[in-house]
DNA sequence: TTATCGTCCACCGTTAACAGTAGACGAAAG
DNA sequence: CTTTCGTCTACTGTTAACGGTGGACGATAA
């Protein structure tokens, strides 16, 4: 069972790469933007270790790439969300699959208690609170599987994911049907095949994939991805 | 294709993480163990800032745990090596299967040109040049599979291996079958059927852990894991 | 015009000092 | 004896200043 640490107040390093991270996303930082630390601590108001410490996260998670001088903004095309969703499919399958054998009693009636959250903030239209659930769900997947591991991994780029998901929020969509597909794979979990339900979670992934591949790419203004003609298109109505 | 950065001095932060690092994978400095800022700037004649850096790096790759009053060590159990060999797996086969299509001639030419020099090492039974060049051939594997996420969590990952790989290098065994090993992948992306080149890639992967919960069991004193007549102890005699 | 050389500067890496905080711990009260 | 409260301290987070470095750039020589 993976234990999970005690929540502290947030750093200035950590706020402002929530802020920079969200605004990179966002693309109201573009791509190849030249970030200095100097002129962010002046702008921020802060000193320049913060700025690091924000920076150094930053890089890590793939959106920005420290060069000679100063750090440059990486950002997120659209490759870099099929890239982050093949990572997260090739390590989402594999706890999942772990979680047949290694699942708790107490974890899956976790489960159960955040699709019953979902399942309220479908009901209230609350996008948002919905897209924490979905991310605390697929969190406790992780940790159903107990390799720590994958846990890193996925708690590395859990940021970045919510950032995008933050982009899909505003769609009216009905989240009703998503909410029963976390459900189903709780489901399946108990039922203890795994093909079935490596093939659920690939399915639930790559719709979420698509649907923010969609959001990013409205964003950008592209018109070159026409997502309406495509099975995929379907699944881009369900989140995570 | 994934471009390199060019090479820097290593900041004191780096190289400190890098002593650390080995420290700990080789319980030299043990689990559970407290480290400081303070006292390991005074041990190592460095002020904190660095060793921030070094911590935080380490933390990242789950070989130590920030909790209220500084650093713990976590260092790398069995489990832990079990779960980052599962990692590995699950990403490098993915990034494999991506290479069937998408590796360049210059590629492949380079991987052939790696493994002549694993070779050569073998020849001269130079195992410390053998791993270096072994963790150049994995990470050409990711280079060609083309998706940046997974070549980012090789590069995080890619120290710790490097340590626990050198807990194997005193061991004295005829490194030409491995070099072998390495060749057959590349004729398998070559080949193009993605099914035998998974299993031969898991199998390759799967001797390397074997080889490395020997070696870290060895170290620990264990007498708990006895390889010796499972059908993992015939590939632990292959590395990576 | 091109190549070379010296200077400058745009940054980051590092250091030392200060400030804040959350438990630990001891003393006092019930 | 147990609980509460106040103080202390062990750390980290942050700030400001200094030092180093590697290209950029301008001047000079061929």
């Amino acid at each position: 069972m993976v234990t999970k640490k005690p929540t502290r107040a947030p750093s200035l390093g950590e706020q402002l790469a929530s802020v920079l991270r969200d605004q990179i996303v966002r693309r109201v930082i573009g791509p190849g933007t030249h970030l200095v630390e100097d002129t962010l601590a002046a702008e921020y108001d802060v000193s320049r270790g913060p700025v690091r410490d924000a920076l150094r996260q930053l890089e890590s998670q793939g959106l920005v790439e420290s060069r000679r001088r100063g750090f440059y903004v990486l950002g997120l095309t659209l490759r870099d969300v099929d890239d982050l969703y093949e990572l997260r499919e090739a390590i989402e399958v594999v706890a999942v699959t772990r979680a047949i054998e290694l699942a708790s009693p107490a974890q899956l009636a976790a489960g159960r208690a955040i699709v019953d959250e979902m399942i309220a903030a479908a009901d209230r239209s609350a996008a948002t609170d919905f897209a924490q659930a979905d991310l605390r769900f697929h969190e406790l997947l992780y940790d159903m599987g107990g390799n720590r591991k994958l846990v890193d991994v996925w708690q590395e780029y859990k940021p970045v994911i919510a950032s995008l998901m933050q982009l899909t929020v505003e769609e009216d969509v009905d989240l009703h049907p998503s909410a029963l597909d976390h459900a189903r794979l709780l489901d399946l979990i108990v039922a203890g095949d795994a093909t079935p339900l490596g093939v659920e979670l690939r399915g639930h992934l790559r719709g979420a994939r698509s649907r923010m591949t969609h959001a990013v790419d409205a964003m950008i203004g592209g018109g070159t991805t026409d997502l309406t003609s495509t099975p995929d298109a379907v699944a881009a109505e369900r989140v995570s």
